[in-house]
DNA sequence: GATAATTTGTTCGTATGTATC
DNA sequence: CGATACATACGAACAAATTAT
């Protein structure tokens, strides 16, 4: 009956009036998530005891206990129970693989921001990382040309591009440019793994190692002024394969 | 009784070997959606043909279909079925809301990546504004001078500043990079909010101001050189609210 | 080690609300 | 208005997994 008509797109978080007896339950949980009242790691009320508390049943309970656990926030244990997540999970930008693939596949727009995560990392591991780090950057450079100059596959070539990229963002020490950075990385690598195929002369691969050390200098003497050109030069590659 | 071990993290999209029922349907379905059976914008089949065709029980097929209509992949019409949504959706980065709150409201790697999503953005702007664009950013900053100098609360300043940073990312033509920021800016608000208060002298005031001046004027002149300085200074105010 | 209790997983049946024709 | 098609919701029952006794 009543018409609500709220603003309009004041949703993300606190639903609060959908009318759906799910989504109300979703709402509840996680507010009680947000105001403290459950931490991360603690255990939920069984499913039975939130269908007395809230006056539901259980099958509604079920359906928004499992949109929460598709999200990461809730993580089951079978006949043990439903616990409040700790941290970030990795199905958490599941969701947004999804968004990707029905964007049409459009891989222009994911390479783009890849490209900008690259520069965005390489200036915060400026900022952010340590010596130790670069000496792990510097031994993950060194299995990266060895595993180019040793005839390879491009699977592991492309393998040892991504374990460099990991190490780097590592340095960074923000777990949320690194599970983004994560999700990127593997959707772009089907692409990659084509734009690969086409520079597998020698030169190439000698001048691709070289780009790599370039970027570790860069890290190395703290030269943000280089990052642009670094980054864009090692893009050039793949450039074309954006239509 | 078979084993399968799968190698090892193949897991994002395609679970394949999850025992669990409902998660099995959702891979049935998002492998339909991947492999092009099902396009965006189609009907997929009601609940009674889905529980048929894979011999299921109704409530998990309806758990499934819950799952995925959180995370944006389907949109139910009542009384009418259930479609394949079109593109990204809003909700498909709620997810990682989630994961920020349960991070333990450490705003410092927030606001960090979205210092690095402002200069990645300003960086692509330079590339791919147009001069159309360019004066829609300029009656943006108008309309934001006006309302710094109107004496205007700080929600009305904040809203000024989001609309402007808004109209900036839209000149990069990049509706995923859009969305992402979309969500980074209603996620720091609040953080912002707090930090606004504390600037609230005449001269920092126009100060501000000043900075989204320069901020066109980079883009103007296509100054790449200039984004990290411009963005830091920017960022300079509430950067002590990173605790 | 075996049994019982607890908790989640799955299915079925049924009733209700809502939109389309 | 009625008929139909579909999603929403509840309740009950049994299966499977894990823990505790």
């Amino acid at each position: 009956m009543r018409k609500a008509n709220i603003k309009k797109d004041e949703r993300l978080l606190d639903p609060m009036d959908n009318k759906s007896v799910v989504d109300r339950i979703i709402a509840r949980i996680t507010n009680a998530i947000i105001n403290g009242e459950l931490l991360p790691g603690q255990k939920i009320p069984t499913e039975s005891e939130l269908c007395e508390s809230m006056h539901v049943g259980r099958n509604s309970v079920r359906e928004a206990i499992k949109v929460l656990v598709a999200m990461g926030v809730l993580i089951i244990k079978r006949a043990e129970g439903t616990f409040v997540a700790e941290g970030f999970s990795d199905r958490m930008l599941d969701p947004m693989v999804y968004g990707l693939i029905l964007e049409g596949g459009n891989t222009k727009y994911l390479i783009e921001f890849r490209r900008m995560l690259e520069v965005g990392v390489l200036n915060l591991a400026i900022q952010n990382a340590t010596e130790e780090d670069i000496e792990k950057l510097k031994q993950s450079f060194d299995r990266f040309c060895n595993t180019v100059r040793n005839n390879s596959s491009i699977e592991e070539i492309l393998d040892a591009d991504i374990e460099f990229h990991r190490t780097l963002e590592k340095s960074v020490h923000n777990p949320l440019v690194e599970k983004i950075c994560n999700v990127v990385e593997r959707l772009s690598r089907e692409t990659r793994a084509r734009a690969t195929e086409q520079f597998i002369t020698k030169e190439e691969l000698d001048r691709i190692c070289e780009l790599h050390e370039r970027i570790i200098n860069v890290l190395i003497n703290r030269d943000e002024a280089a990052v642009l050109g670094v980054i864009d030069d090692h893009y050039q590659y793949w450039k074309d394969e954006i239509k």
